[in-house]
DNA sequence: ACCTCCGTGCCATTTCACGGCACACCGTGC
DNA sequence: GCACGGTGTGCCGTGAAATGGCACGGAGGT
């Protein structure tokens, strides 16, 4: 099913470059323009693209993709979006909501500060599992083992050894934290949202600008984001 | 390429029924088995579902939808959120963002009320333009005529001169409502965020139960919400 | 007038999707 | 033990349909 894959590519390319027609396509992804024109034309077909605005060789993506991405995580969504609203409340800082999904963690939802210095991260991007608070939050309870560990930052933790220390810390804690270890500017605080059988289902973590964030608020934040994790993990129950 | 439209049926469909199998997907379907496995396997390859849980044989979808779905409405979601809360903290109530596609409105994205008793509307949902307050909303500022008017409840617009009425009252107005036009038991207002071209690109709303909707706070909501989304029109221009 | 880019349409070649069928597996019931 | 209904998987001959090179009409630009 080769044309499938190719619709599929084309259809990830629309929306990363709309509204985009057919002639740049076929040259963003090698392909003959005829080839790219009849998927076009079957995406379209099948709802889930649309001219774009009054131009017809123009297209963009339907609402297809959201009705399609929300039925998937949606529960889980509902149910964390008002215990993140009340820890923004709390810390009056950037709280992202990620799911683990293979060897990485996808960002769900998120809300953020009203602070004029914020983490703005696009949803749907995916973080690395040992780099990021909330990647080592999920890794705590997955009991996996990472092949490579790639550095990012100076203080990314690139040693598995290292990392498993860290790993067994962040059980005991509750929380695990990164200090500038993807981006060096950034720090967060992230706890594990646990299903019945323990493994984990989600995270939640609290980002600021690393400049913001004393010792005294990694602790603070890193106790109400276990708290709100906690929540959630018997809520789901 | 009807393969391809069967392919992206079947993903429809896994999403909708996740986590789901080959059989009752033919069942459902009405494909044979091999049709089904072999598109099941081509959306695997192509990264849009994965194995749920530990079983292999059933099959979920992955955030690929979410990062295709998400890069569609970003810009307007990031401008409107901002927006979104400060019109939930001052009316108490839900409010809903939506976007006009064919012959209705899509909602993207939703606040709720902290109240017991509120509107729970699934993200991609789609209501019919001449019964919703989004709906009308948007269709006031379209300047297009609808084919049918089929009734929902007793108090829907079912007569195009009627209807003409009400949108021009709408655009005096500023704001658009809705009596329980849809379902008998849910009001709302709404109203038009514009294109720098005049057109409608969205609409913001406050939903309440019916019983809760008062004649002053329908007229006080209707401010609120025509300020918010004038903001709105104004920060995109 | 030229040249270049666009989107569209045609069509012979050949690939590969179709779907019937058989198989392995696993509980259940008799 | 054996048949039965239910999974998910694999094979394969047939024939439909995807491919992609090419040509055409049109819109700007120089």
């Amino acid at each position: 099913m080769q044309n499938v894959i190719t619709a599929l590519r084309v259809l990830e390319e629309v929306s990363a470059r709309q509204p985009i027609g057919v002639g740049e396509l076929a040259r963003l992804l090698g392909l003959p323009k005829s080839t790219v024109q009849r998927s076009l034309r079957t995406l379209h077909e099948a709802g889930w693209i649309r001219p774009a605005g009054g131009e017809v060789t123009r297209w963009q993506v339907t609402s297809k993709a959201l009705q399609v991405a929300r039925r998937t995580e949606l529960g889980l969504r509902d149910a964390a979006v008002p215990v993140m609203e009340e820890l923004r409340q709390r810390t009056g800082e950037t709280i992202h909501l990620m799911v683990p999904e293979g060897e990485a963690v996808v960002l769900i939802e998120r809300l953020e500060t009203d602070k004029p210095l914020r983490i703005v991260l696009p949803l749907g991007i995916r973080l690395p599992l040992h780099a990021s608070a909330n990647g080592k939050a999920v890794l705590a309870h997955l009991g996996r083992a990472l092949d490579e560990l790639p550095a990012y930052t100076d203080t990314t933790i690139t040693d598995a050894r290292a990392l498993r220390a860290e790993l067994e810390a962040v059980r005991a804690r509750g929380y695990a934290d990164n200090r500038g270890e993807w981006r060096a500017d950034i720090a967060a605080v992230a706890s594990a949202i646990l299903g019945p059988d323990g493994a984990p289902i989600a995270s939640l973590s609290v980002s600021t600008p690393a400049s913001r964030m004393t010792e005294d608020q990694r602790a603070q934040y890193g106790e109400l984001v276990t708290q709100a994790a906690g929540t959630l993990t018997e809520s789901l129950g």
